[in-house]
DNA sequence: TGTAAAGAATACTAATCGGTATCTTTTATG
DNA sequence: CATAAAAGATACCGATTAGTATTCTTTACA
């Protein structure tokens, strides 16, 4: 039971980096077994297709992980502008595992998958959409301590800070330094202070 | 010299299309030639590999179709803000080629390719830098007319709403409705009112 | 009109893909 | 310890991939 454990685990792991690093289509069966001590045979038994690996690396992984980085976060929060803000400095300049040439994890499975398999959608979608309350929660604690203007929306504020993040990891791909995150950075403070009370 | 000139652009044309709804490793070039009149000589005739192909979409059909839409409103536009949301909500809610589901076209292969093909990373690197520019440009505008506050740095600022708007396009693949563009662009609205010298 | 080059069609290749069939080894439990 | 099930190993399959070799057809122009 403990060694079958770690095998499939290890495939996990293994395949999120590849998938993160290049794709979930162009990752082979072949290459995760072969940079795995795992043989095909031991991948045909712990999943019984690609498409069930995938999922299981997103319900498994990633979404462990997005909690993690993210939801906990948002929801310990008592000073959701400031504390967003920390976040993003953390994920877009700090995170060692993150790399800027490889974008977001979740937001490149969304875009290469959504519109081909609607499994992957649905768990992508559950994955995001709790990410997008957690920060709503965040937003409206801080309306209701008073250290938020009444005035904002919080759903269109939480859509509008994650899709930047989606938006600047993209870009990032393109240069090969952290100019263009300290840049987007400085309007994301700007932005999120015009949200406190003054 | 005309049939091979239209031979050619058919072969782009469909390309571009297939890229845009499926991706460009998930698209075969005998998907391609499946799906038009032309035959793989035909093919190999006029691009000597795939990716001189993929490289003739980008700067042939995808930034000629850019620079349509984006840059030349925004360098005509004598009231930055008010046009830049309406150029949005235009590519959201009623462009009817870029539909819900299948995202930005440069967005997607930037996600898809930049990691992986440096001639892809720099086509699409000089689509994005000329797009952000024309917005500068017209912010810059913005603020010496005295519509726009001149306190604001208008290399973040176009920097944040191009952000916004791929990010954007990657949680409408998530969705089956337009709701989330709905939300976004109110957020948007606000945003960008606050540019506004009042 | 003759001819060379441009353009297109057809048939093929080696490599890789996801997946299966079959067999062996390991583990849990009576 | 016996034995059945769990776990893993190996060899293979048909389909698909990008690309090539070769032949045929069309076009431009002297």
């Amino acid at each position: 039971m403990k060694k079958a454990v770690s095998t499939r685990l290890s495939i996990l792991q293994k395949s999120f980096e590849l998938i993160y690093t290049h794709g979930y289509q162009a990752t082979s069966i072949d290459t995760i077994i072969a940079t795995t001590n795992v043989t095909k045979g031991a991948f045909f038994y712990h999943f019984k297709n690609k498409d069930e690996m995938g999922l299981a690396v997103i319900n498994e992984i990633m979404y462990p992980l997005m909690y993690a980085d993210f939801v906990k976060p948002l929801l310990s929060s008592n000073d959701p502008v400031h504390d967003i803000y920390k976040m993003m400095h953390y994920l877009l300049l700090e995170n060692e595992f993150l790399l800027k040439k490889y974008g977001c994890p979740a937001g490149n499975l969304t875009q290469e998958m959504s519109p081909v398999n609607q499994l992957f959608s649905q768990a992508l979608s559950k994955l995001t959409t709790e990410l997008k309350e957690a920060m709503q929660i965040a937003l409206k604690k801080g309306k209701d301590s008073g250290s938020i203007k009444s005035g904002i929306n919080e759903e269109q504020v939480a859509l509008f800070v994650l899709s930047g993040y989606w938006g600047i990891r993209n870009f990032g791909k393109l240069s090969d330094d952290n100019d263009c995150y300290i840049v987007y950075l400085e309007e994301l403070k700007s932005y999120l202070k015009n949200l406190e009370k003054n």
